[in-house]
DNA sequence: AAAATACTGTTGCATTTGCAACAAAAAGGA
DNA sequence: TCCTTTTTGTTGCAAATGCAACAGTATTTT
């Protein structure tokens, strides 16, 4: 076990999970390639430890990071519209433990009325509910209709006390925010001209 | 009961719904408000019948179309991210039935391990899988860098051999796309001149 | 049936955007 | 350590894009 971490429903889950669902656990390291999303094999993936990065490959080649997925946040290739000339796939970043769980084993009552199964269920459940409010909000990101609007949006919802720090990269944001790394950067700049950021290496302030 | 749907899913979900979980149910008229989405009140909706429109209202009093929801589609303010600023909601279109289920009692066990319960939650579960699905969609439609790769995208996963019809309008299209409209109409223009796409009023032909 | 509202189709134009290219800096590996 | 790869910062430019405007059509409301 590598963390300790405090939170209610991830404690539960991992307790449910070893109750009453067979599950397999895995360790991975630096980009390792956790899961094919492409897989007909449907399966849960729940990450107890570390972080993983979820990349479409698209037609041309282009590697294209997706979402970061971070400790107890859950992946699937359920989630995913079958599609054959994209590929997606789940990345470890350093050391991810990831458990996995098979769908069916889910859907299936595993006895009579198992109150560990109900239980997982519901905690799979909320996490569920969680991965949604972030597609959501991913939703109403990409819908902004310029590169400024969109990093406004991603700094205010990101910033804390108005300070956000580029913990991964500039290129990688800018993949995020589905847009042109050198107009990034040059929005960036303008936006600073401007006052309404401060940009000091990889931190950036918000100054309205 | 206005609907004899075959769907083994969502009849399932009824079932298990009157057997266990306190619901209210309600029909709806033209462009009635559901449900404001920024309610503090934890509920799950489920369409029964007709069609609905999740609308965001953004600080500037522009309705945005950010969803058409249909017969069997679930939303609750559960999924979305509370934010002062923006207003959601789900207007209903005609003629619109829908069963209202509190999250609280979907989550504490209704009895003894009633086996209704369990299979209710399955079927939640099932119907936000699919949410879920459609979400992944939208990220990678508004993902596309370009209006005409929008396009394309979208006219792909909606055409059924190779013909799509505007049900809606252009207008909604465009919006649902995140895209200014004439650019919309322009583009749509250049890919018929390019025999990409062939046009005649409200029904669209993929030529390749 | 008339009036009001909403949608379609089109165009000009300023601005924004993605793209290509390249040097410099930083990070990672051997 | 040196070498290789990745990231950063910048700029020019052509193309794409949003916006405003407006007339015509369709749809809905009164």
């Amino acid at each position: 076990m590598l963390n300790n971490t405090t939170n209610e429903d991830y404690l539960s889950l991992k307790n449910y999970l070893s109750k009453c669902v067979n599950t397999t656990s895995k360790t991975f390291y630096n980009k390792e390639l956790i899961l094919n999303l492409n897989t007909r094999i449907k399966q849960i993936a729940f990450i107890t430890y570390g972080k993983a990065t979820l990349i479409k490959i698209d037609e041309n080649g282009n590697k294209i990071i997706l979402r970061e997925l971070k400790e107890e946040d859950i992946f699937s290739n359920l989630f995913y519209i079958d599609s054959e000339d994209e590929i997606y796939c789940v990345s470890s970043s350093n050391i991810t433990e990831v458990i996995f769980i098979n769908y069916y084993a889910i859907l299936k009552d595993c006895s009579m009325n198992c109150p560990f199964h109900n239980q997982l269920v519901l905690s799979l459940f909320d996490l569920i509910v969680k991965d949604n409010k972030e597609l959501n909000e991913k939703i109403e990101l990409l819908s902004k209709r310029t590169v400024r609007a969109k990093i406004l949006f991603f700094l205010t919802k990101r910033s804390k006390d108005n300070i956000f720090r580029v913990t991964t990269s500039y290129k990688a944001i800018a993949d995020y925010l589905s847009i042109d790394r050198s107009n990034f950067m040059r929005e960036l700049n303008k936006l600073e001209k401007e006052e309404i950021i401060k940009k000091e290496g990889r931190k950036i302030t918000l100054l309205k």
